[in-house]
DNA sequence: ATCTGTCCCTGGACGC
DNA sequence: TGCGTCCAGGGACAGA
């Protein structure tokens, strides 16, 4: 489930790979719900132009063209943006094998919706995504879109100022406070609980009910998390997975998220995992108050 | 304006 | 072994 680090981390690392090169081919899948630009007019888009430059707000990624249009993607929850050279098992429809044992080469397979090719007969970009919960859209030129435009500030710059000002009128759980990309944009299940535990905060806690010292101490912990994350290239649980098909580590350092019935590693006690907002969340009880 | 519940999707876990 | 059922989750949307 890439969150804003996995995102942040594929940014970097494609950024090094495929700017200013010539997009040469594209291939498509069939339309499905994952192409918010049907699937024959990204084709046509994207063919012949090169990508200036990666930008990122939250889990989105912006993909500036030479024409100055724009190409979105979201990577929902099981999307992955690799290179034609990526190896790794994951990458790969479990009643399948990976073509040519541990050494071959990415083969497309029907969850991979978008191919590029580029002039220099370096690596080719994939785009796959099993669930389609991901998202491809091309914006021309100026264009907004409200997916965009609702987004609060990306989620590494949040201040307590902002934070304070958000949490103050609104009476629903912390958690699904940081949850909420109009608030801040990057923030997904594993960063909000593991930034709550730092924070020494219990996510049921009403967002309005917070202390103005609180709100400093989150929105120090949610960056420091953040932070912490992207050094580690990302977490990688299912699906998530660098352009090149190597993992991220971060999943090694939590504290709490997926840790339900394991002790703390500061108290402990047992974690607790409960629903906030149909999404599960996991907190120390002792810890987090 | 704010909040809650439902839905999209598919692989994996689990029970029988 | 093989089937059915449930669950995970980001975000858009409908309805309260």
């Amino acid at each position: 489930m890439p969150e804003l680090p996995e995102v942040e981390v594929v940014r970097r690392r494609l950024s090094a790979l495929i700017l200013d090169r010539a997009i040469t081919e594209v291939r498509v899948s069939r339309a499905n719900y994952a192409f918010l630009t049907l699937p024959a007019q990204l084709r046509r888009r994207l063919l012949g132009r090169r990508f200036l430059e990666i930008k990122r707000h939250g889990k989105y990624l912006l993909f500036d063209l030479d024409d100055a249009s724009r190409l979105v993607v979201h990577l929902g929850m099981t999307g992955q943006l690799i290179t034609s050279h990526a190896v790794n098992p994951r990458l790969y429809h479990s009643r399948e094998k990976a073509p040519n044992g541990a050494r071959g080469e990415f083969v497309p397979d029907e969850h991979t919706h978008l191919s590029l090719d580029f002039a220099d007969r370096g690596a080719g970009l994939h785009f796959r995504d099993t669930r389609k919960f991901g998202k491809l859209l091309w914006l021309p030129e100026g264009a907004e879109d409200p997916r965009l435009t609702r987004l609060g500030v990306d989620a590494r710059e949040i201040t307590a100022t902002q934070l304070a000002e958000a949490s103050a009128r609104r009476g629903i759980a912390v958690k699904a406070l940081l949850l909420d990309q109009a608030v801040l944009a990057g923030v997904g299940n594993i960063y909000a609980d593991e930034s709550l535990f730092l924070a020494r905060i219990a996510p049921l806690r009403k967002a309005h009910s917070l202390t103005e010292r609180e709100v400093k101490v989150l929105t120090q912990c949610i960056r420091r998390v953040l932070e912490r994350a992207i050094a580690k290239g990302g977490s990688t649980i299912d699906d998530y997975v660098h352009p090149d098909g190597s993992e991220g580590q971060f999943q090694h350092s939590f504290s709490v998220y997926g840790r339900d019935e394991k002790p703390c590693r500061r108290c402990c006690t047992l974690i607790k995992r409960v629903v906030i907002g149909q999404r599960s969340s996991h907190f120390c009880p002792n810890c987090q108050r």
